[in-house]
DNA sequence: ATAGATGCAAAGGGTTTGCACTTGA
DNA sequence: TCAAGTGCAAACCCTTTGCATCTAT
């Protein structure tokens, strides 16, 4: 049975307010403004069971850690800036990956990231 | 100037024999056959020496630890198999990306993995 | 001879876990 | 009440680094 904590609301709160992905430490630096005595073990903790009861899900990026959001938007990808290194969703995908695939292969699913810079590191 | 060492010798003909992208342990694992007393240091500063003189390239796929397979490929992507997590080079790409980029992003590069079942692992 | 490379062990960085304490239902 | 959740610190795993030793040139 999943307790309602403070913890977990407030990291709840964070994801509700920051609509991007997030990586481990930003959801801890972001929630510890609210609760300064949160620790990194909780916050792995609270990422686990909410992965685990579809509140979140985890995203996947070459080359970085994991990251998460909210579950339940439709499909998209991400744009990674490499000079602040957020992570931005993109909607829309492409065609032609079947195509891509090799012969006898079983295509289920496929990750596409795109990467450069984000408009507001364009302005630095 | 860069040496020619037989732990080297050794990592690059491991490269050469297994065709795929490798892991660090995997190099060191497979390397360690010839050189049992190899190092995992060793190893590292060997991909990092090969990758920076062009000889290898650094493989990121979400969710995985870096791998790296030898340069001179052409451009490609990579296919998955959730079965064997063995990761195959896909040649031929896609249209369309720059289409999903957000309006004020650079789009400089991109990555696209597919997921799915690999013909080897679809016969079991 | 000597700069580059190696092996070992220690140090980092991120993630997980054990344990005693706290707290929500 | 009392199991679930938390904080802390230690443990882990993978990767990097310092240092004394070795070796290709």
């Amino acid at each position: 049975m999943v307790r309602q904590t403070k913890q977990r609301e407030a990291i709840k709160n964070t994801f509700e307010t920051v609509d991007r992905p997030l990586s481990p430490t930003e959801v801890l630096e972001i929630t510890q403004t609210c609760i300064p005595t949160l620790s990194v073990a909780t916050v792995y903790r609270a990422l686990a069971t909410l992965t685990e009861a579809g509140w979140l899900s985890r995203v996947e990026i070459p080359g970085e850690a994991s990251r998460y959001e909210r579950s339940g938007k439709q499909h998209h990808h991400f744009f990674v800036c490499r000079i602040c290194d957020r992570a931005f969703a993109v909607h829309g995908c492409v065609d032609g990956l079947a195509r891509m695939t090799p012969t006898g292969f079983t295509l289920e699913a496929h990750d596409i990231v795109l990467r450069g810079v984000c408009s507001e590191c364009l302005q630095d």
